[in-house]
RNA sequence: GGGCCUGUAGCUCAGUUGGUUAGAGCGUCCGCCUGAUAAGCGGGAGGUCAGUGGUUCAAAUCCACUCAGGCCCA
């Protein structure tokens, strides 16, 4: 099969068409190899031939995404390392070194399959992120970033393990037994309102898992649309009673206090809002400046009352301690402005002792892991009475799932770009793209943008793209490299081996321009998020805006298209859009004002065929190599885009691959073989040599072919261009299956037979030939190798079929009458086929007419052609016409049906009735409403007038002898038969039997035989074969025929005929 | 926990703006055919349209909730 490099120029082929810019994924040698089939390749390659047999220029570049937290895990694995500190203590240069080897670990496999796939990229020249000039290129977008005030440092909470010193990734969280059930405190804790009502103490009560936060409680939050109870609570102890006010959620406070609590006060949630509460405990914890909000630190007050829309009343007491350990809790931070304190840290230990208020009693020492300080405050609340209820739960924790230690979150460090601030822009040129399904644009990745946050662009990990941020340690200043080049002349030199990764560069110090050379800068040491590698790839692929990226990019920049799953929504779409959204708006980088993409086509994963995703831990994963040499590239390929829409999940089932072999692909290569069989032959076909009749010449049928072959090109064409991948694909099954092999091949079989040459053959062979080349053609992006095959023994000469010119409608050669015709005949054919089944008719015994009746006048006029005639009686075996006529009614009986659809609409509720009435109409007002005219119809409620519109007219049989009818056709049979109908029968019969005699004795179809028959006493048959001795010596290649008499010789075969009907022949037959 | 999507015959999937008896292919059963076909023809069985409630003359279709699965985000 003819491959990228092959064509003219490479994959980016000079032609005359406009370009197709296409952006490929970034194929990730890491992670997808041996994957699931995805679709993605397949249907974005499929695409992309079509553009490109419409003449586009389709830069097919390749691409490699290398960096990442998948990498890294890779290389921990593979040296058996875990951990930052263990990476650390490896060397991060020997690490980076292994990370960048082992990108290429499945290069040579991820080629092979794309290449064996048919997934036609260039490898010769793919852009890969870890290169220098890509990493160059993304410095500069991100300097732009920094320049336009977009990029700020801040924090976010994520799930840190305090042993690795890291934050897991979502993806992470998502392993297997990272989730267990383990038994955990479940403390609810009095917080001393800061001024009580009156005398008796009183507390808001809130419930917590983790005691260990509490120190760290910088207010409690409360939700503001929900009731909440004062209530006095009276405690029975040994030494008397102990009475408290307490306050909870009135939803809560039957399963949270003791029975017979006094309900004093009911108070929406708003009203507690901004009550203050003493502080538990006394800590000097790092006050964490509060970098999310910038100059927020502070502003709000601390232990006091806040409002939440995320408290609930299913667990709990309905008020919520708040620590900066939680997503919701530092979002109630940020967004109020309050400092905040933390005890552990980002190792998990308390780096600051803990005290009572006003006190020098240490709660917790210095150095306390964060478990360990449960039991810690646990006992010390208990001391002071602030516990109210103490008592221990299962549920479900998360855990580091490479060293099993409990995890926490916390509000770690975090570089942002500021994508808030043109949220807008990004909103209004989503809906400049053509999304398929558009329902993605609209909806998931609509409501995506709406909702937007910044974007959290920074890793503390190894291995990427390294923030070209340098940070003034004295007055924060933030320096932003734009390229390599800047950064030599910044630092004066450069470190020798200097690559523009960890470690090296955070040797690279600059002097602060701020501080008077005084201070330093230092590079921040998070890498960049590998997705802002993969969202930057319209740009670093060119090396822009360095040398020749910016003529390249302006040549290539926006695409007209790009492919992938439905899980890169918030990924690559959005890493494209978002990049591409701000980089257009740079009046210097005379960029198109619009979208990054303007045509987004989205496919779902492949699932097993129980539909649970394929993973390599369930076993359930198909090797696509197996699979492929199993069924075949044109096969996957098939199955894959044909079944479902293809955004949605896709089942995979082997069990398909072969359906689609036996019926699509081998009707289609039988029906090429049928072709070529007899066009190789010397008598056969060469359509540069023989006259062919041209298609006003040629038969009906063949007239009919043509004219479907031209509707099927309008059609596939139509499905390719709305990325309609499953339509394109019927429309051809359909054709293949039904009208060209099961009907026109069937049909002309005898055509193509016949010996020597004649323009009615030659007529069939170009139209055969004719209607396989244009499936070639129209095949062709789906399934590249069959395509490839059928159009090099097809148009022998004219190259590869990708390379060709998609076929367009030649409107002179459809013909619709004629459509129309056979779509009458072949609804004819398979009635006369049922009637004759039940009859007990077969085909092979003639019958002397076929009766058809049909009220549709336009149909009867179709059906008296004699084209309709020739294919009908000929299918069915039939004689003749019998009666050809209007139908008098008097076969069925009529019936009406209410046609609910336009009635409904002007009846309403009426409807019901109008239906019943219209069904026990008599069949003469049937009869008037078929002959177009209204009747008016009694309902309870009055007169209504019925249209011929507003019912559909159905027949049922009740003739005495069986009949067919689909409502639009009656028809019946003739099946009274004479000796000459008999005698035909018998001979059918006879031909039929020998020839499987012929298969039988291994002859081949081209073989003569000698053939010997024997009647007996059988008057009817003696005569028939007598009659008819040149039909059997033809039909069954038989120039030497003996009847009756003296067999001669041994026989390859002797065998005993039964005709059916009591008529049996002895026949014996030699080859000659 | 949130957003989006999906749930229709044994399997893979269609099902138009709500409208007649919910379809196709495969599989299965019965019968036929078998000299282009890992084919073809005729007929049959097989569905509480995930569930519950609602709107409506009318719901697979619209709404709400529940259950199950998927993707993404927490």
């Amino acid at each position: 099969m003819a491959r990228a490099a092959d064509l003219p120029g490479g994959a980016a082929r000079a032609r005359a068409g406009p370009a197709l810019r296409l952006l490929g994924g970034p194929a990730d040698g890491q992670r997808q190899t041996r994957h699931p089939p995805r679709r993605r390749a397949h249907g974005q390659d499929s695409v992309c031939r079509y553009q490109t047999m419409l003449g586009a220029r389709v830069m097919r570049k390749a691409g490699w995404d290398t960096h990442g937290l998948p990498v890294e895990l890779e290389v921990e694995k593979k040296l058996g390392i875990s951990g930052k500190p263990q990476i650390e203590q490896y060397g991060v240069a020997k690490f980076n070194a292994q990370c960048r080897e082992s990108v290429w670990t499945y290069k040579k496999d991820w080629e092979e399959l794309s290449e064996r796939i048919g997934y036609w990229l260039d490898y010769q020249n793919p852009y890969i992120t870890y290169s220098e000039d890509y990493v160059e290129s993304v410095w500069y977008l991100l300097k732009r970033f920094h320049e336009a005030g977009l990029v700020y440092h801040g924090r976010r909470v994520l799930p840190y393990c305090g042993r690795c010193g890291t934050g897991l990734s979502s993806h992470e969280l998502g392993q297997p037994g990272v989730y267990r059930d383990v038994q955990d405190p479940s403390v609810t804790v009095r917080f001393r309102l800061a001024v009580a009502a009156g005398a008796e103490p009183e507390s808001f009560l809130a419930w917590t898992t983790t005691p260990w936060t509490l120190p760290s409680n910088f207010a409690l939050v409360v939700n503001p649309g929900v009731d909440y109870v004062r209530s006095r609570v009276r405690h029975k102890l040994s030494g008397g009673e102990f009475v408290e006010i307490v306050w909870v959620a009135k939803a809560r406070a039957e399963a949270v206090l003791p029975k017979g609590f006094e309900v004093l006060e009911t108070l929406p949630g708003s009203a507690l809002v901004g009550r203050a509460y003493e502080r538990l405990y006394d800590n000097s914890a790092v006050l964490l400046p509060n970098n999310v909000v910038e100059g927020a630190s502070g502003q709000g007050e601390r232990h006091r009352v806040y409002a939440a829309d995320f408290v609930t009343t299913e667990d709990g007491t309905g008020i919520v301690h708040q620590a900066a350990y939680g997503v919701d809790d530092w979002e109630v931070a940020t967004r109020e402005r309050i400092a905040t304190f933390l005890g552990p840290q980002q190792d998990g230990r308390f780096h600051i002792p803990v005290f009572v208020p006003g006190t020098q009693t240490q709660v917790v020492p210095v150095q306390t892991w964060f478990k360990d300080a449960d039991p810690l405050v646990i006992e010390d609340l208990k001391q002071r009475h602030l516990l109210f209820r103490n008592a221990r739960e299962n549920h479900s924790y998360p855990h580091c799932w490479r060293c099993d230690t409990p995890l926490y979150y916390f509000p770690s460090p975090a570089w942002y770009i500021r994508t808030t601030a043109y949220k807008q822009r990004m909103i209004d040129f989503n809906k400049r793209i053509r999304w398929v399904p558009p329902e993605v644009g609209e909806k998931r990745f609509g409501e995506w943008l709406e909702n937007n946050v910044d974007w959290n662009i920074s890793r503390d990990r190894y291995w990427g793209t390294p923030l070209p941020f340098w940070v003034c340690s004295g007055c924060e200043f933030v320096q932003a490299i734009g390229s390599a080049a800047e950064l030599a002349s910044l630092a004066g030199s450069l470190p020798a081996g200097f690559d523009n990764h960890k470690p090296l560069i955070d040797e690279v110090v600059l002097d602060c321009p701020k501080c008077s050379g005084k201070q330093t800068l230092r590079r921040t040491k998070a890498v960049l998020d590998c997705w802002f590698d993969s969202g930057a790839m319209p740009f670093a692929q060119y090396h822009w805006p360095f040398g020749e990226g910016r003529a390249k990019l302006a040549e290539q920049f926006p695409a007209d298209f790009i492919a992938e799953g439905l899980d890169q929504t918030r990924g690559w779409f959005y890493t494209l859009h978002a990049i591409g959204s701000f980089v257009t708006s740079l009046p210097d980088a005379q960029l198109p004002d619009g979208p990054t993409f303007k045509t987004c086509a989205v496919n779902g994963l492949v699932l097993d065929k129980d539909g649970v995703k394929m993973s390599k831990r369930l076993g359930n994963v198909v090797d696509p190599w197996a699979m492929i040499r199993e069924h075949g590239v044109d096969a996957v390929r098939w199955y894959l885009l044909s079944s479902g829409s293809p955004w949605q999940p896709k089942r995979f089932d082997p069990e398909g691959l072969l359906e689609v072999r036996r019926r699509l692909i081998g009707t289609l290569t039988e029906s090429y073989k049928f072709f070529s069989m007899y066009a190789r032959l010397p008598d056969g076909f060469d359509p540069a040599r023989d006259t062919i009749p041209p298609p006003q010449n040629r038969p009906e049928i063949d007239r009919w072919l043509l004219s479907r072959t031209q509707s099927l090109v309008a059609e596939v064409r139509r499905a390719y261009d709305a990325i309609d991948l499953d339509g394109a694909c019927h429309a051809i099954e359909g054709f293949v299956i039904d009208e060209l092999s099961n009907w026109y091949i069937r049909r002309n079989r005898r055509r193509v037979h016949k010996s020597g040459k004649g323009s009615e053959k030659t007529a069939a062979f170009a139209t055969l030939h004719a209607a396989l080349e244009a499936v070639a053609l129209l095949v062709a992006p789906l399934m590249p190798y069959l395509a490839e095959m059928l159009y090099a023994r097809l148009a022998s000469g004219k190259g590869s079929v990708h390379a060709a010119l998609m076929p367009e409608p030649d409107e002179t050669l459809v013909d619709r009458e004629l459509e129309a015709s056979m779509r009458i005949v072949t609804r004819i054919v398979e009635m006369g086929r049922a009637l004759r089944e039940r009859a007990g008719m077969k085909i092979r015994q003639p019958l002397r007419a076929i009766h058809i009746r049909s009220s549709h006048e336009h149909s009867l006029e179709l059906l008296r052609t004699p084209f309709a005639r020739e294919q009908i009686l000929g299918e069915l075996n039939i004689r003749d016409f019998g009666t050809l006529s209007s139908d008098d009614g008097k076969l069925c009986t009529l019936r009406a049906k209410a046609n609910f659809r336009v009635l409904g609409k002007r009846l309403g509720a009426r409807m019901k009735a109008a239906a019943t009435a219209i069904e026990a109409l008599e069949p003469e007002r049937v009869a008037i409403l078929r002959s177009g005219k209204p009747v008016e119809v009694q309902l309870a409620e009055g007169p209504v007038e019925v249209g011929p519109e507003d019912v559909s007219v159905t027949v049922e049989s009740r003739a005495d002898f069986d009949i067919e009818t689909d409502g639009r056709f009656v028809i019946f049979l003739d099946t009274q038969l004479d000796d000459e109908l008999l005698a035909e029968g018998l001979l059918r019969e006879l031909i039929s039997r020998v020839n499987a005699l012929r298969k039988k004795a291994g002859l081949a179809v081209t073989d003569r035989i000698r053939l010997w028959l024997d009647a007996g006493r059988d008057p009817l048959l003696a005569a028939a074969l007598g009659s008819q001795r040149a039909l059997i010596s033809e039909e069954t290649l038989a120039p030497e025929l003996v009847l009756g008499g003296t067999a001669l010789g041994s026989a390859l075969l002797a065998e005993e005929l039964d005709l059916g009907g009591g008529h049996v022949v002895h026949a014996r037959l030699w080859r000659l």
